[in-house]
DNA sequence: TCTGGGGTCCTAGGACCC
DNA sequence: TCTGGGGTCCTAGGACCC
């Protein structure tokens, strides 16, 4: 008996209960089409950065790094803050990576995820600003609120992303994709209002597609594409820019001489999943064809929560071992606070470990009951750190907790404070 | 002087239970 | 003292995303 596989072909339209009806029973009515946005904020950081220094506008700006910059000539420390001088790249010293480039500095060759020595071998007189996360957040925050008094049905994609529902604003529409198109203009300009920034719109049939169209037209672009224009449109694409498709499944396709989203098409779905497994082998089928059953999810519980840093030198388990303690502590009560403040217990307690090399390892631990006590949680903490290796220097360390449960006031109320004395005395020993 | 921090999802083996 | 099989939980690692 042959795999039902060809249920997926239909299947853009897959969770929601009014699916069948739309394309049944409705007599003669024209049938809506299932629209969905992906709006993509231009340069985020960097541009809401720009917002209170515009006279760096047009100059390539990059934002990242610690707060740490390295001292001026005079041994004074650089302030980035208002109206001093702007430290450049070729000043910084220390670990860190860009998190967000503007479009000029990105002219220069430097894109987010770059280390910044090596950023400042591109572009030494790129300015450098320090991530400023709260007001980050707060921008964010303007913008989704800005989107939903036009499109409620809104999913969160990180700071600086979202997926917006456009089927249920377009039941009525003769034309649903100029209304779709309209429809994006106007969240554009209500997101520049609210925040002064500027945004990028796909608007396709899934958010496959979106999120590949939003990107096409960037910045300030408002891309609509229909399922009849992905040969043209998507097909030439590399296979990259599939969200999905990283930087492992990137490298063997093109090992195997598929580089475009098109070949991806054209190739044989068995001998897809021959070389990458029945589920990933089938979905990479299914995303080359445009074909996405997801919906537009608007509220998720949060799965974990994890604290981890990156140490400004690598440190010896043994030689640092009171400094690794305090830090392990500390992030212990940090991520019990976070747990306090959204309102969540937890089960599961792990670890992360980098060492010097870049090699990682975890361990973790189910307690009993879930809880929000960081002496809990450092003590399973602890339990998983004496079963890691403690030769190599250590270059990160992590915290994090799962199996979450909402934990009522009661609960938080219950939590008693820290004192802090206590909590040292196992570790690194 | 390479390579942040916060997440999600998937896989796979073993334990344990029915 | 032989032969399964399904289901769930736990743990470790890895790919990927913003």
């Amino acid at each position: 008996m042959p795999e039902p596989e060809d249920d997926l072909d239909d299947l853009n339209d897959p969770d929601d209960p009014d699916g069948p009806d739309r394309a049944g029973s409705q007599g003669s009515a024209v049938l809506a089409p299932r629209v969905v946005a992906h709006l993509d904020m231009d340069a985020f950081y960097a541009s809401v950065e720009l917002l209170r220094r515009p006279d760096l506008r047009g100059r390539p700006v990059v934002v990242g790094g610690r707060r740490r910059i390295a001292p001026d000539a005079d041994g004074s420390a650089a302030d980035p803050a208002e109206t001093g001088p702007i430290p450049v790249l070729r000043d910084y010293a220390g670990r860190g990576v860009i998190t967000t480039a503007t479009y000029e500095a990105r002219a220069l060759g430097v894109h987010s995820g770059m280390g910044l020595m090596k950023a400042a071998q591109l572009a030494p007189d790129a300015l450098l600003l320090p991530a400023d996360f709260d007001r980050y957040r707060l921008y964010s925050r303007r913008f989704k609120d800005a989107v939903r008094t036009l499109a409620p049905q809104v999913e969160d994609r990180g700071i600086d992303e979202i997926y917006i529902d456009f089927t249920p604003l377009l039941a009525t529409a003769a034309d649903p994709w100029a209304a779709a198109r309209s429809l994006a203009i106007e969240i554009q300009a209500a997101v520049r209002s609210a925040t002064g920034l500027s945004c990028s719109l796909g608007v396709t049939p899934n958010k496959l597609l979106s999120k590949i169209a939003s990107d096409l037209e960037k910045p300030g672009g408002i891309t609509v594409l229909t399922a009849e224009e992905i040969p043209a449109r998507i097909w030439p694409l590399a296979v990259r820019k599939v969200n999905g498709i990283g930087p492992k499944a990137g490298a063997k396709l093109d090992a195997l001489d598929i580089r475009t989203i098109g070949e991806l098409a054209a190739a044989d779905p068995q001998w897809l999943v021959e070389h990458f497994g029945t589920s990933f082998g089938r979905w990479m089928h299914e995303a080359a064809h445009g074909r996405d059953p997801r919906p537009v999810v608007t509220f998720s519980e949060p799965k974990s929560i994890s604290r981890e840093t990156t140490f400004e030198r690598d440190l010896h388990p043994v030689r640092d071992r009171a400094t690794l303690s305090s830090l392990f502590t500390g992030l212990c009560e940090k991520v019990a606070e976070d747990l306090r403040r959204k309102g969540y217990a937890g089960r599961t307690i792990g670890i992360k470990l980098r060492y010097d090399d870049f090699s990682q390892v975890t361990r973790d631990r189910t307690i009993d009951a879930p809880t929000q006590d960081a002496r809990l949680i450092r003590r399973a903490a602890g339990e998983c750190l004496k079963r890691v290796p403690l030769e190599r220097r250590l270059r990160l360390l992590g915290v994090r907790i799962g199996g979450l449960s909402p934990a009522g006031v009661a609960g938080a109320a219950a939590v008693g404070l820290l004192d802090g004395a206590g909590l040292n005395r196992t570790l690194f020993d």
